[in-house]
DNA sequence: CCCGTACGCTTGGTATGCCAATCACTTCGC
DNA sequence: GCGAAGTGATTGGCATACCAAGCGTACGGG
């Protein structure tokens, strides 16, 4: 659990990538700025890693730059390649999760289909 | 005294979303919040629509309540949430496989709770 | 030469995320 | 009854996301 006692600024990550992406969209910080009605400040400091950015900021980013929020999610470190499948594995763990995930239920028949499947589960003990 | 301004009541789904979730799960905002190690005091404040959380605490909070970080991005209107068809199907059979693999049921236990299962979940009319 | 304009970056302030401490309430066992 | 232990909600304050305004440079063109 040891923080990492980084002095290194390797950010290469999220702001990297934004910043690439600009730089490939041939656009100015400012010009950026104008499009995702944020501040050029604050992109310049995003995209250097000085700052995290918050969803909504990330949002306006990938759309002005046409990339998926997906793809900006992933470098931010949340949605690390895991996907619907993987997590449709892991829900296959426990029949709880399968249960709460499943959109084809609605927010009474998910609860009602908890309560029977735990009243059917062999009670532990 | 009785001044109750009902136009607050729409915190958009997320943190009503969350809300659902863990009580589904069967926790308590303190046992959530030692499992997501965030305050029990901001996630009452998010699960009521008063804040939104960074990505770090969604990620905390969709990895706490087994749910897919693309899910609780989608009610924080962030991804539109598209793959509709197909996470659709793939989590009905989600479902149903983590109903018969349930090392918890008993084989009668079993068919009635894919009896259940199939007569609460939405069918396409 | 100076402007004028473009660039990225820095700075000081405001808004908001987030937490420790505490509240009011309910449910227990004694 | 009374306290211990549980619940969700509120509050004061520190940390950080975010912006308006400005700085320093580099590029033209009069």
């Amino acid at each position: 659990m040891a923080e990492e006692p980084e002095s290194d600024r390797q950010q290469t990550g999220l702001g990297g990538y934004i910043r690439l992406q600009r730089q490939l969209a041939d656009l100015s910080l400012r010009q950026l700025a104008d499009l995702t009605k944020v501040s050029n400040a604050y992109l310049s400091q995003v995209e250097r890693g000085l700052h995290q950015p918050s969803l909504r900021v990330l949002r306006s980013i990938a759309d002005a730059l046409n990339l998926s929020a997906d793809t900006l999610l992933a470098k931010a470190g949340m949605t690390s390649g895991r996907t619907g499948r993987d997590a449709a594995a892991e829900a296959e763990y426990t029949t709880e999760a399968a249960i709460r995930n499943d959109p084809e239920l609605g927010p009474e028949e998910r609860e009602t289909l908890l309560r029977v499947y735990r009243s059917l589960r062999r009670s532990p003990r």
